[in-house]
DNA sequence: AGCTGGTAAACTTAACCTTG
DNA sequence: CAAGGTTAAGTTTACCAGCT
């Protein structure tokens, strides 16, 4: 495929939007006193300029920014938030992009489960209401700039940057050129114009972002579990032993089975466990933010 | 310092599937 | 059956690690 002018119009525009998202984003982290690392920041603490973190299955994924408790230049903290940013100009790719971010994300926050990691995605371009309810559903929360504010907040700064399938290429260098001929003031402009367009959905994002970073444990529920553990090989003995259980207490001895902890959060969060000795229930505890 | 191979992200293209 | 959404496969770019 020969270099395509709206292919690297369409990166740029996605760049543009991380950074225009980056100083919203640092400015949260800073006034709650949490660290903030990017792709592309210049970190002693880790190798390169991404932001690379491992998930459960022992993948490795490249992020945008990830808010860290306790993290500094100098030193790795533990992942509080993760927040995507992608670009997609047509709606036909945007499922796609959803399930990436999930595919790439969800692992991470598994695997850091202890933290429960608020999750974000800043969405730009054409996407479909399935795919933003995709990403809702498993815990995202979203902002999201169509493709239209998009276009018509840099049209009234004088740069035209619609696009689409039939777009020339002569026509499409021409865009490209002039997105790139923007100073960094009529860039900030762009910026801020923006993100006056989405006030609500932005503050409505950071607020629930500053609620995760804020948030302080409400209670803790600890259940102790008696009982014997029953297996079957087949559904029908299985159901038969539910209908047949006695399910009132007797004085028949027990053993203990586990410890089931459920941690409720201020924000609404939930952080589950069961955990068969002390010594992991305790360090299950340990674990845990607060 | 430059080469090479590997991984991941962003994007395009095209075929396939659903729906009105 | 046309339009639009979904899925699969392929290209380009960037970065990194290991090697020379």
């Amino acid at each position: 495929m020969a270099k395509s002018p709206i292919h690297t119009l369409g990166q740029e525009i996605g760049l543009f939007l991380e950074q225009a998202m980056l100083p919203v984003f640092q400015s949260v982290a800073d006034t709650n006193g949490f660290y903030l690392d990017f792709v592309g920041k210049d970190r002693p603490a880790r190798k390169g300029k991404k932001v690379k973190w491992e998930d459960i299955y022992g993948s490795s994924h490249d992020l945008d920014f990830l808010i860290e408790k306790n993290g500094s230049d100098t030193n790795m903290g533990q992942p509080v938030a993760i927040i995507e940013a992608a670009w997609r100009r047509y709606t036909k790719h945007s499922k796609n992009k959803a399930q990436e971010i999930q595919a790439a994300v969800l692992p991470i926050a598994d695997k850091y489960s202890h933290l429960k990691p608020f999750l974000g995605a800043v969405i730009a371009g054409d996407f479909t209401a399935p795919s933003l309810k995709q990403l809702n559903a498993s815990g995202f929360n979203i902002i999201y700039f169509n493709y239209a504010n998009v276009v018509k907040v840099f049209l009234k700064f004088g740069v035209d940057i619609y696009f689409d399938e039939d777009t020339e290429d002569d026509d499409g260098w021409k865009k490209l050129e002039a997105f790139r001929k923007l100073t960094s003031s009529k860039k900030d402009a762009v910026t801020t114009e923006l993100l006056n367009l989405h006030e609500k959905e932005i503050n409505s994002f950071t607020s629930k972002l500053k609620e995760a970073l804020d948030r302080q444990i409400k209670q803790i529920f600890i259940s102790p579990l008696f009982g014997e553990n029953y297996s079957f090989t087949d559904m029908t003995n299985a159901k038969k032993f539910i209908y047949d259980y006695n399910s009132e207490p007797n004085n028949e001895e027990l053993t203990f089975a586990k410890y089931q902890i459920v941690i409720h959060y201020t924000n609404g969060d939930k952080l589950e466990g069961s955990f068969r000795s002390k010594d992991r229930a305790i360090s299950f505890l340990n674990s845990v933010l607060h």
